[in-house]
DNA sequence: GTCTATAATTTGATAGAC
DNA sequence: GTCTATCAAATTATAGAC
């Protein structure tokens, strides 16, 4: 029976994240001040701190949020498909579409040193979407679909590549979109490791 | 002429460097003031800027020394053999060695955000390290070493796994010393580009 | 829920004795 | 070259009116 809330603490609460995900991002965690985020989201001290208990309960927002919705998004690209081969590109295809479509939700998620500002964060290596991928992996070692081998060692060959391509298209270091190399890239990343 | 500074002095702006780094990389650039610089150092505040100019100055000694320390290694290995296939490999294994034996510095150039607090340091993806990886490959595409295919994606599919695994031993989270999976990995990453 | 005013710390950096 | 004492500015967060 908990009445929905109303639409203009909701906006105001989102456009909290909105601005400090903008910020956090261009300038890092430590260099954006709540004031930063208040004169540009164009909102007063009390009313960030109305919505938000502290700069840091924002920053654990924006990560629980981001992380969510990208462990969703592999989990539910992996499931699409039966083959190891299938799911990672499926997963692999997601990742690059998202990193160009929603820049700075990825680089939230892909760049930020968490930990130096969320000490409970863990490591991204061990987070959920990188598990998945080493999940793929195994499946795929178990099938027979990817030759024997250490399945750790596996997954870096796999999706190493494809990691190290969102990243360097999120600091705009490539000529073309991620989308126009990624094929040529899991292309030889699968012969790798392919029976 | 110039005489050699006293070694007293010398020793001080070691340890300074030293004790920067360490704080650098345990807690990050922001998190760490100057006065934790001086009491982790045993020393005083006027003795560190008497030697620095200011915090960011320390952070810039950091970057330029490692970075030219990583530019020679990765140099020096690439030189010493003439095939594409022997260059990656001397420079993933260079790579992988420095990544175990000095944690710290290598840290410093591939986890440090720079460019939050050094404006003018350019994307990690476009230090000459990573040209070097690139030169590698396309030298190795003239060649017909490896198949002919866009270089950078085929940068990217040879040398993305090895920097993954090298990230991850540095985020301690794999079980085994990152060189027992060096191998496996480079194996499998050749064999996605070699013709 | 949103605002302004302000408190309490901490920060990077300087001055000047020795 | 190293020290102590200190400053000015910025930061996170709170109080209390509306």
């Amino acid at each position: 029976m908990t009445p929905r809330k109303p639409p203009k603490a909701e906006h105001t609460r989102e456009l909290i994240l909105t601005t400090a995900l903008h910020l956090f991002v261009a300038h890092g965690y430590f260099a954006t001040s709540v004031h930063d985020i208040r004169r540009a989201a164009d909102l007063s001290i009390g009313s960030i701190y109305h919505h938000f208990s502290s700069k840091e309960a924002i920053a654990r927002a924006l990560y629980d949020e981001l992380m969510a919705r990208m462990t969703e998004l592999v989990a539910s690209a992996s499931s699409e498909h039966k083959s190891s081969r299938l799911r990672g590109w499926s997963v692999a295809e997601q990742l690059c579409q998202a990193a160009q479509q929603e820049p700075e939700k990825v680089k939230f998620n892909l760049h930020a040193r968490h930990h130096e500002f969320l000490p409970e964060a863990p490591p991204i290596c061990s987070s959920r979407p990188f598990e998945l991928m080493q999940e793929i992996v195994r499946d795929g070692i178990a099938s027979g679909e990817i030759r024997p081998m250490d399945p750790i060692a596996a997954s870096l060959a796999l999706f190493g590549g494809v990691i190290r391509l969102i990243q360097m298209c999120l600091d705009d270091v490539l000529q073309q979109p991620a989308t126009s190399y990624l094929e040529e890239v899991w292309e030889a990343s699968w012969r790798g490791i392919s029976s």
